[in-house]
DNA sequence: ATGGTAGAGTGTCTA
């Protein structure tokens, strides 16, 4: 079995980028963020006649998350309990999709940007990863899949100079602290042990010919509960898809499960 | 400190 999660940066512009990323690694299970799309604007008939299931909550032009599945697409959950909104209402700004594909609990997880540290915003990002750290902890003893753009770098080697991101949001102490938390209770970031440093960067910024130079971060991740993780046999960072025009300003991480 | 690019949709907002 097969996993990814991408964030695509609008479904719609890259529907066809979509279909055959499926294609070229025989995904089973496709997790997306930033879809950029009300559920009824969805370009469905490609990946239906694919095979595929859709899972899907997003209402507004900035986030939006999807879950495809081949495997299966069972007790489909928006949200977790406690999910907080911002300025909207909380479907609308959910930012999570859950289902049962394949017997794994999958998860499509668009932690907020956080904007700039002292942004209303940013402190409603730390509040949204508390109460999905709250939620998550009843489901590690099941096999559950947290994954997403978690707009957080872990470690000074997820970016490409940690002194160019003094006052920047994304490796504050407080969103690593949040994101520790979550390996502090048994979850286990699957794809570091396969790729790491420059080689796992997942976004690059569109400025500057960041890509080109390899200057990214390593923002989205993979968290698996222990009997998960424990099926792991493999995880890469899809760099091809980043490359040339019309590429998502992220790369796809995909994991291999026996 | 600012600006650079991209996608939503035509005002700017978000990232």
């Amino acid at each position: 079995m097969r996993l990814a999660t991408w964030n695509v940066n609008s479904l719609r512009s890259r529907i066809d980028r979509v279909e055959r990323l499926l294609e070229r690694h025989d995904l089973d299970v496709l997790a997306l963020q930033e879809t950029k799309a009300r559920e009824d604007q969805l370009p469905l008939m490609g990946l239906q006649a694919m095979g595929y299931e859709v899972a899907y909550s997003g209402t507004n032009q900035w986030n939006g998350v999807a879950i495809l599945s081949r495997v299966g697409l069972e007790d489909v959950e928006v949200g977790f309990p406690g999910t907080p909104g911002w300025g909207e209402p909380v479907e609308t700004e959910s930012r999570a999709v859950g289902a049962t594909c394949g017997g794994v609990r999958v998860w499509s997880l668009y932690v907020p940007n956080g904007r700039k540290v002292d942004d209303p915003h940013y402190f409603y990002k730390l509040d949204w990863l508390a109460r999905l750290r709250e939620a998550a902890r009843d489901w590690l003893g099941g096999q559950t899949c947290l994954m997403g753009d978690w707009n957080i770098a872990p470690q000074d080697e997820d970016v490409f100079d940690i002194t160019r991101f003094a006052t920047s949001t994304h490796v504050t102490p407080r969103e690593r602290a949040a994101f520790q938390a979550f390996l502090d209770d048994g979850y286990v970031d699957v794809v570091r042990p396969h790729v790491s440093g420059p080689d796992g960067f997942t976004y690059w910024d569109y400025y500057r010919q960041r890509f080109e130079r390899n200057r990214g971060m390593t923002i989205d991740f993979v968290l698996a509960s222990p009997t998960l993780a424990a099926r792991v046999t493999h995880a890469s960072v899809d760099r091809e898809e980043r490359a040339g025009t019309g590429a998502s300003d992220h790369a796809p991480v995909l994991v291999d499960l026996d």
